[in-house]
DNA sequence: GCACATTTTTAGAACAATTCTAATTATCAC
DNA sequence: GTGATAATTAGAATTGTTCTAAAAATGTGC
């Protein structure tokens, strides 16, 4: 079974093409970034790596390239109360863990029964087309 | 048994000292305009509500008040994705439902059992203070 | 009740993150 | 290649919020 839980630099081509967008260089590499380090960079951040490739690059582009990647589904944005968002190519069902010690941010890999469970707490007539879970705490590693 | 879901203008003052704060009538007024329309108004909406009882309250004093009132736990703050911060005197433990139709949020009470599930997921070595929850979706009403 | 230290409020400036604008550049289809 | 479309870019603009410094209000000791 192939896995599914990011998309892959290769797929993402066909991903960006099956909603009629290009695979640009900035695209690609903003993506590439984002699978090399998993830390929830913000566009900042982002902005920062993908300069060493692109040293052109501006920061505008990040944030569209960021959008881009979020709309085609390939990458989740996660935000935390009003700090800068942050992006993660992780598709995997998950929950994020604030560490507020060292401020980063963790997956929790989340099993799907529990997502029908918290699904299954709202009252008829509300549809929820997502769910998010973030916890904020200590962690020890 | 008293209903110790919303704290209580009465009960804010005690509050307040507890902190060693004062109950001054702005942060009064803010705090009842809270508990009088409960629809997570923004900073910019309450301070348009105060207004009425309070013409010459600064827009800095609202979100002053507004931090002392979180601080103070008598209030929550509501976050969704990158929007203004809104504001929420239910204290009971519940989730947020964001109606994408309408704008509009609700609270969707917990049962504390689905909360301790949803803790449960956490691995070893991590210790949540606190879980959010968020909906985001359509609801009839 | 009065001084005084402390809190609180205030107006406006500053700030951070993001989005917009309009011009330039790149790319695909023919 | 040419023309239409898409994408990138730099910088300005916007939004929501916080900061700053001064003025006003308040509780405390006398």
């Amino acid at each position: 079974m192939p896995d599914t839980s990011t998309a892959t630099p290769a797929s993402l081509t066909q991903t960006l093409a099956d909603s009629g967008l290009r695979a640009t260089p900035q695209r690609e590499v903003v993506f590439n970034v984002l699978l090399k380090k998993r830390d929830h960079p913000t566009a900042d951040e982002v902005f920062a790596r993908v300069k060493s490739e692109l040293p052109t690059i501006s920061l505008a582009t990040v944030y569209n390239c960021l959008e881009t990647l979020v709309q085609c589904r390939v990458v989740r944005a996660v935000n935390f109360e009003r700090g800068p968002t942050r992006y993660c190519p992780n598709l995997r069902p998950h929950a994020h863990f604030h560490d507020e010690q060292s401020g980063s941010t963790h997956d929790i890999d989340l099993p799907p029964e529990l997502l029908e469970q918290v699904k299954a707490v709202l009252p008829p007539g509300y549809d929820a087309s997502a769910v998010e879970i973030t916890f904020r705490g200590r962690s020890a590693s």
